[in-house]
DNA sequence: AGGTCCTAAGAACAGCTGTTCTCTAAGGAT
DNA sequence: ATCCTTAGAGAACAGCTGTTCTTAGGACCT
């Protein structure tokens, strides 16, 4: 045997977490995830191949250990209290930054056929898990019982990805807060 | 005098939104550009100085050109028939192709201060906008009277991001329609 | 301690990117 | 018809980008 590597694959994916996050994709260059990931070049490609192939375990570091970090909320299912726990989650998680995987599909989705795939597949995670919040809150009587819960869901899905860009553009204020309570208000029993 | 151009400026612009909407800014190339718009490398540098500044101009062009036909309905204020007038009219416009203004602000907001100028100024008008046909709507009790009228504008703000990232995801289904119903349902008096 | 395997650092490389330059000829003015 | 300005096509260029290769040194095992 001999020297172990130094670095530590988890905590590389991290720091490209915020790399993709400032400059995108194409705008992040090798030198600038080399430096700051603390990387070589060489362990670079014998662990990840590519670039590319890089960025794919970059998003799926970033769904487990960021989006994560709200979607447990809805898979809690305890109702609207899910619902309104994941939004002041996510809200902090995307607040000045913004989201790495809605930034890869609207930066990649046309091109990059994977990167389209992995988005569907977080949009429909977070359709499923609203649709369950939402039953489990009709049936707690915590919502209205008359609204369209399939229709709801995509409601609630297509006002996270607003999130993902509002909070780029949002500054210190509390606009995000405020859109949530005129969002998740209405909805109450 | 002596020759004259034989390319048109705004023909020029109209084909590079389609050519950003497809790579990115990073991720289009200038012999792309040169080759789709049938401009000349020489003509473009004399009219437009470099890719970024192009961009700019591009970014106008779509707000003026594309953005206009959905915002001009919120302009119009005629109440909530002009809300939803303008959530037709923009979800056909970024429906399996996305918002160029969002996809820039993803892609560059961080590093490209103009870009995120760009960006706030657009929200900003979309906020008057509605915000003034939410008066109107209450005044001819169209809606529910106790809504919060700014917080539901940047409600609906938000909405308009997020439809211009999943109108990227979704496909020819009717997705967009069915939360927008979700979403003006509830106002309605 | 010594040998050996494998890592870290960064030089090197080929291909690409945005930009500039050259040269030819198109076409309006006279 | 001729001149002369300027557009068009693309060659040329310098700098950058992702990737590979070289080299020297570090740490584990015996």
């Amino acid at each position: 045997m001999a020297r172990r590597p130094q670095y530590n694959v988890d905590e590389v994916l991290t720091e490209a977490i915020q790399i993709f996050l400032e400059h995108g994709f194409n705008g992040a260059v090798m030198d600038e995830i080399i430096a700051r990931t603390g990387f070589n070049r060489r362990g670079f490609y014998l662990e990840f191949g590519s670039k590319q192939q890089f960025l794919y375990q970059v998003l799926e570091h970033y769904q487990k250990t960021v989006l994560h970090q709200a979607i447990s909320h809805l898979e809690n299912n305890k109702g609207l209290v899910s619902i309104t726990a994941f939004f002041k989650q996510y809200i902090a998680l995307v607040k000045g930054k913004g989201c790495l995987l809605v930034n890869t599909v609207t930066e990649l989705g046309f091109d990059d056929k994977q990167v389209k795939s992995i988005g569907r597949h977080y949009i429909d995670q977070l359709e499923i898990g609203f649709i369950g919040c939402l039953e489990r809150a009709i049936e707690h009587q915590q919502v209205r019982a008359d609204i369209n819960i399939e229709a709801t869901a995509l409601q609630l899905c297509n006002y996270v990805q607003g999130f993902a860009v509002t909070g780029i553009l949002a500054g210190a204020t509390d606009e995000l807060e405020l859109a949530t309570e005129a969002l998740l208000g209405p909805l109450a029993a």
